[in-house]
DNA sequence: ATGTTC
């Protein structure tokens, strides 16, 4: 069914496809041999949809795709489509129904040798803590007018409540607050968010006690406040049932406001709203309102761990190391033919990895470069990255967000089992601690890529540089 | 990803 797409190498690790009738750009394609040919097996719609994204009126340069790359809802997950602020369009589709999806990274003081026996007791009081899996409730507790709060101000209405700390704020993509409108996030949306504050969700969503296990760049993990052997906890979680729903409405309007755009798509799930139309400023400040709530998210989760490695482990100082968003979509100042231009640039799955001397990047690493997480599937290596030099000429200063799924949710549920991934994780010293066996299932790593080749491909293309390695000690997820 | 199927 699906028509293959050809490719051409343009250079180690970078593949195209050139632009043809209907493309408005050619698309890039970042990955190893292996990576790519993953890409291209029968029915994967990775490159197709890399392909639609290519035709998008306004977009610059070219479609990116990561070496993470696989299919999502009308744009690969993995993908960058940086489009013209005044001829361009914003597409829900290109920034995911998990707006503002992210990592953020805490450290601790401690060394593994401070937490050795106490894993388990270490997952349980975490999973009893923060709420995980479906459904509602959260650790924070919020009424409506905190809900807007929240929305308005993201990491800063979290620090005047008191959840937060300055430095919390300093350490975080954007410091934690885009400038959105709680007014256009959908009441069904603010219902479903009002008592998530501070919920871990599902799929391949987690919360991690880790070990840096290897350090690559040791003067840019110092800078990063990271040494080998050193315990720190990584946090994947986004906005929720607010944010999904934010993006169903907004698909919804787009569609039925542009109807002739809705018919004329290669595929309707690329739908699209030009930016200057009113719906498509609303879908960005709803888009913006529902990126803070995801912050304010990670945020309340991280005072449930401040809050158990206190109580068990006596340890008052687990600090934000930063904060990354992959499912948004930003303005930001890039340099094309010689010019330097204001572009919407979307990611999806995609992390900014921004090089040394950004303006956007915190005071704290200017001058080193954005850090940048990369978690592996369940149970394997999470990375540590710093934004590397070539991002801005390859990918808009992108790289990865994760291992990048290779079989379905579904496929990995016929060929897994949760029972026996438990104990295979447990002989290796992991502690998982899940809400349901299906989830277990779905992430198992065999349903993912290699996780170690993507970075590899990155590092090896500057666009996101090994800073160090990290190993998991115990896990919790829904 | 998701009150996992409007």
């Amino acid at each position: 069914m699906s028509q293959q797409i050809q490719l051409t190498q343009v250079a180690e690790n970078v593949y195209e496809i050139p632009e043809d009738e209907g493309m408005e750009v050619p698309v890039r394609v970042y990955g190893s041999a292996a990576l790519v040919e993953e890409m291209q097996t029968a029915d994967d719609r990775t490159l197709s949809q890399g392909r639609n994204v290519a035709t998008l009126p306004g977009i610059r340069k070219f479609a990116v795709v990561l070496p993470d790359g696989h299919q999502g809802y009308g744009f690969p997950i993995g993908g960058v489509a940086a489009v013209d602020t005044e001829t361009g369009v914003i597409s829900p589709g290109g920034i995911g129904f998990d707006i503002n999806c992210g990592v953020r990274l805490l450290r601790t003081p401690l060394t593994a040798d401070d937490v050795a026996g106490h894993e388990e007791e270490l997952a349980e009081r975490l999973y009893e803590t923060v709420p995980c899996g479906l459904g509602k409730g959260g650790y924070l507790e919020t009424n409506m007018d905190d809900l807007r709060g929240i929305l308005d101000g993201g990491m800063e209405w979290m620090r005047e409540a008191g959840h937060a700390t300055e430095a919390d704020l300093e350490h975080c993509e954007e410091n934690g607050r885009l400038d959105g409108d709680p007014g256009k996030v959908p009441a069904e949306a603010l219902s479903r968010g009002h008592n998530q504050v501070g919920s871990l969700g599902s799929g391949n969503h987690f919360l991690e006690v880790q070990r840096v296990a290897d350090v690559y760049d040791a003067e840019t993990a110092a800078a990063f406040g990271l040494a080998e052997d050193r315990i720190v906890v990584m946090i994947h979680s986004g906005s929720r049932g607010l944010g999904h729903q934010t993006c169903t409405e907004y698909v919804r309007r787009f569609e039925r406001a542009f109807p002739d755009i809705a018919d004329s798509l290669p595929d309707k799930q690329l739908i699209y709203a030009p930016l200057d139309e009113q719906v498509a400023e609303d879908y960005k400040q709803a888009m913006y309102a529902a990126a803070n709530f995801a912050w304010a998210n990670r945020q309340a989760m991280t005072q449930a761990v401040r809050e158990v490695f206190a109580d068990l482990l006596g340890v008052n100082t687990v600090e934000l190391v930063y904060d990354v968003c992959h499912n948004i979509a930003k303005e930001e100042r890039h340099r094309i033919d010689g010019g330097e231009d204001t572009l919407l640039v979307h990611r999806k799955g995609a992390t900014r990895a921004f090089p040394a001397g950004r303006p956007e990047i915190p005071d704290a690493y200017r001058d080193v470069g954005q850090p940048v997480f990369i978690p592996g599937s369940m149970g394997t290596a999470s990375y540590v990255l710093c934004g590397g030099e070539r991002s801005l000429d390859l990918t808009f200063g992108s790289t990865a967000h994760g291992a990048g799924r290779l079989k379905s949710r579904m496929q990995a549920k016929k060929e897994y089992s949760a029972g026996e991934l438990r104990r295979t994780l447990r002989e290796r010293g992991i502690y998982v601690r899940a809400r349901s066996g299906g989830t277990l299932a779905e992430e198992a790593p065999g349903a993912y890529k290699d996780v170690d080749e993507v970075i590899r491909v990155s590092d090896a293309l500057n666009i996101g540089t090994k800073v160090a390695r990290t190993v998991p000690i115990c896990n919790i997820k829904g």
